[in-house]
DNA sequence: TAATTTTCAGAACATTAGTGCGAATACAGA
DNA sequence: TCTGTATTCGCACTAATGTTCTGAAAATTA
């Protein structure tokens, strides 16, 4: 990009400034007046040489109508809020999201994680683990775990299945061998076991896992 | 808050649009338009109930002089970027930032995380575990560890210590006890060790815990 | 230095855009 | 039905704001 004159780069901290502290553009004179330049004129030149630069967005006629063009050095790292549903114990029935729920999610607490891992956050929900249940999946009490609803799980993934004979709910890798279906704990020192595949309904995927011992 | 008529609600999710498409806020009479009213002053109207409910903001005689109420529902949520700084694997020597590391962060990948948890980010940082060495503080293979450098460790936090006799080094929950120190294993089934205190040097505290299963 | 380009001044001008107001409706409660 | 309040309608008005133009000053370049 060409480089900036002394006065444009006062213009441009200035609409910068202004957006940030008022949540719109400033007009022409706004600009005049916080740079002290002398005529509107020198305003719209300069705002030209800077659109021309690629700093700013300007839609003419249109008052107010700048915009900062998105450096794109400056990463913007978006975050997705996804809802805090509830807890997860052992034995508890299992807290899931309902299609009806989903468009009343007020009440719940919203956690914010990074967009790589929550994707669009839809169907993306977290709970809190209560009690030791789940430790041969290393996974203790006060742990956040982000599930997606999952239509499908692929072999190897980390479920949360029901074992209907049991009516139990818990959190296992998944391997789906026709008629019969595997769960292994995540702690390797465990065994695995193994059952008919009808017997087992997987209810969501695991997205991960996070503790925090502040 | 008061609730809103259909028109305004629709004048709202207009405004959001708008500003989310341009980077500036619509006029009156673009609001107009695009919601299809017949009059720009119940434009107006319906700005001044939709201001009187806290869901805009709105400054008099500034041409587009709108800006939507942030949301206290949708949080902004301040991200510190937290270099990796390497992996952690049973007896290997534990990575460390070095004074003169942190100015040359560059080279190292960063990772994203709430500010709710880094603070500042200042002295925190992220390795990731390979192997299973330390399964019995729940922590497996690929797992990420987020540290902070600690002066001082408060008991019942886990950290990572380093046992002077035998040279290694593992996470563990950590409590002083004058002459002797404890370390908890975070799977209470497993049993505790205790040590003289002059045979631990603590490293650094571990702030969260991050296990990934995309 | 002369020629050329860039930037600036200032003011008049043209649109864009917010406001005000009386009258017409719609609506809810007595 | 009456009545007061809330909302809508147009429209004219005014303020805010972008644009343009001429000439000159300043900076660059040859």
């Amino acid at each position: 990009m060409k480089k900036l004159s002394e006065k444009q780069l006062t213009i441009l901290s200035f609409i910068e400034e202004f957006i940030d502290e008022n949540d719109y553009p400033p007009s022409i004179r706004d600009i005049q007046n916080g740079c002290d330049i002398s005529s509107t004129s020198v305003v719209s030149y300069n705002l030209d040489r800077l659109k021309e630069s690629g700093y700013l967005n300007r839609h003419s006629e249109v008052s107010r109508g700048l915009s900062l063009q998105r450096d794109s050095v400056e990463v913007e790292i978006d975050t997705v809020a996804v809802p805090l549903l509830g807890t997860i114990a052992a034995g508890a029935p299992f807290p899931m999201p309902e299609n009806d729920t989903w468009s009343d999610l007020s009440g719940s607490e919203l956690i914010d994680l990074p967009q790589a891992i929550t994707g669009t956050g839809e169907g993306v929900y977290a709970l809190k683990v209560r009690g030791e249940s789940m430790i041969d999946a290393l996974i203790s009490d006060g742990d956040l775990v982000i599930m997606e609803q999952a239509a499908s799980v692929r072999n190897g993934q980390m479920a949360a299945v029901r074992i209907k004979s049991d009516n139990t709910t818990t959190l296992k890798h998944f391997y789906s061998e026709g008629p019969r279906t595997r769960l292994e704990p995540a702690n390797s020192q465990i065994a695995a076991m193994t059952f008919r595949s009808e017997d087992i309904e997987v209810l969501s995927r695991v997205v991960a896992v996070w503790r925090y011992m502040g």
